[in-house]
DNA sequence: GCCAATCTCCTACTTTAGTATGAATTTTGT
DNA sequence: ACAAAATTCATACTAAAGTAGGAGATTGGC
């Protein structure tokens, strides 16, 4: 191990986390700003007896908005899916089970199978890594394990077997 | 047209607008008794002196997440459509035929349902050239016209969608 | 004849897929 | 408890797939 690399690490981790704090280091300095407004603001109303109430009432509509700007920038916009049905032809899947026998064949593991299910769905490495909650790097590696005990050299020829042999839906 | 569903329309068209403004409704109510609270709050923190700073500081704090929290509220979603492709079982013939009413549906060209059956079955667009004697560009040009006439992003997914749909064997 | 569709092929890219290797954890069977 | 198997993740590649755009032949039908 080199110390380099190690010295790499270091930088590249406190690269992102600067990266991630940029955002706050920026809110951080609009709030300073905004202290020195708003005391200028507070001895200004304060020359003005009585003017309290507005004054705190302009700090709760300034905050306020200033909070539901923080918001829609910190907040990723909502997303509503609208379900549009469209009507399509698949055989038979009530009489479809599973060939066990060919499964256990090919000696796969759970997580091996799980991915090969996805895969026959024609799901790509990142649709099956956000499906599982793994990483590409994982599912890389399962696909690539499953391919050599299913004697394949790629995502389609691994599909055609796996449906011919009925060991996915 | 009856009256009765005009009247119906009518009361419909009322709910809606009740229920729209149900929660600008609650809101207010909400900063009502918040007017109570800081008034309050405020009587309190004047009576120790020189503790405005603290109450201006609550506040602002306050209306703040007040503010993140509005926002959250009243952010609409993006509307997003998301087609998907609703199970209709159809009766499955014995013997393996072509669903040409699919088929056509999809007014692929020959040569593309042609490419389409060897795509379906693992080829590589390497094999598939060399199985129709074509160049690879060829081959690219097929698949990649294919996809978009089948409404599909990947090998994987026209894979798939063909044997769902029964236009290859 | 001619137009439109089809089929062919190309270059130049960008994006995914797939391989090799190593390694840290967690599970599991005995 | 301990070893083997399984699961997870990473880096650093290479190979293949996929996209965009253009362009020259061929062909079937009006």
């Amino acid at each position: 191990m080199g110390e380099t690399k190690e010295y790499a690490r270091a930088m590249t981790f406190l690269i992102k986390i600067f990266l991630k704090a940029r955002r706050i280091i920026l809110y951080g300095s609009v709030l300073a700003v905004l202290v020195f407004v708003l005391k200028w603001l507070q001895w200004k109303f304060l020359i003005v007896d009585n003017s309290l109430d507005i004054y705190i009432g302009l700090i709760a509509i300034f905050f306020t908005i200033l909070g539901v700007w923080v918001a829609t920038q910190l907040t990723k916009p909502k997303v509503e899916k609208v379900v549009v049905e469209k009507e399509v032809f698949i055989p038979q899947p009530e009489n479809f089970v599973i060939n066990q026998i060919e499964l256990e064949k090919l000696d796969l593991t759970n997580r091996e199978h799980e991915v090969l299910q996805l895969v026959a769905r024609g799901y790509s490495n990142a649709d099956i890594a956000e499906s599982l909650f793994l990483s590409i790097s994982t599912v890389k590696t399962h696909v690539s394990n499953l391919y050599v005990k299913m004697n394949v050299k790629s995502r389609a020829q691994a599909i055609e077997k796996a449906k011919r042999l009925r060991i996915v839906e």
